[in-house]
DNA sequence: ATTCATTCGTTCAAGCATGAACATAATAGT
DNA sequence: ACTATTATGTTCATGCTTGAACGAATGAAT
């Protein structure tokens, strides 16, 4: 009968790892009903974002950074070049790897994008002091 | 010009959010390969928990209460219900509703499975005081 | 009573993400 | 030089999730 006694609704732990998997999942949707008028889905702002801050990268690189497989990204850009939002240009040393850049509308649409991302996470963690939030970055990033 | 110093990366609340979001992404994927032994997706496992708590709940508050849209669950609960883990029987009151309820072969199998989760989670949150975890889930909870 | 609107569950087509299998290119070992 | 191993990107089949459209049951308005 100790069964009882292990029930998890009852740790800390557990019930607050909860609330932030549901405080994720509510503000992803979020985000992508707020993005929809930009035809930009939140998987296609990460790249657009990690290409900004890494120009150059491979294909390879970007699938680790957003944490995805391979395929998801060979899947994910033909769609965003096709808009005129990057570019893929093959490495001369490498012939293998696709380098990826930012088109000057890529920029443009990303920082639309960023207003709107920006809007939201400031409305949702405008309930927790500076030094609160920081404190779960941190925590966050040991994970 | 301004645009750049509008930039989000060095927005404290950005970054932070930013780190959240990928916390969780790694954790759900980590369970869900923690959890394929037992032939379980991190969904199906949120099913069978709100079960337990809730017995004979309608499918319309579990969509509610999973935030998933209500065919969702239309797909899910055939497959558990094969599986023998889980009862549909109609509400005698209001015929369009179906109540459900686990059987005991699925809380065997809920209990085996909490065992896997909350492992997880203490190994995840271990790096957190209880305090500074409590405050974590306070906040979510204001989302 | 008879409409009218609402609610619950289902079906279906579409979009995404995944992992395995593959082709090509680069590198290391001999 | 030649083979074996590794790395990059693609293709494909599968499964999950969604949203819209639907049928059936309930409740409300008159």
């Amino acid at each position: 009968m100790n069964i009882k006694q292990e029930l998890p609704w009852d740790n800390p732990r557990f019930r607050n790892w909860v609330a932030v998997a549901r405080a994720c999942h509510v503000l992803e949707r979020t985000l992508a009903t707020k993005l929809a008028p930009l035809d930009l889905k939140p998987a296609q702002l990460d790249v657009l974002m990690n290409l900004y801050r890494h120009p150059g990268m491979s294909q390879h690189d970007l699938a680790r950074k957003l944490l995805v497989g391979r395929s998801n990204i060979t899947m994910l850009l033909p769609q965003l070049e096709a808009r005129g939002l990057l570019l893929r240009e093959a490495d001369e040393k490498d012939k293998r790897v696709l380098r990826l850049n930012l088109t000057e509308a890529g920029e443009a649409l990303l920082m639309r994008a960023l207003k709107v991302h920006m809007a939201l996470i400031e409305k949702a963690m405008s309930q927790s002091t500076p030094e609160q939030c920081d404190m779960i970055g941190e925590q966050m990033r040991k994970i």
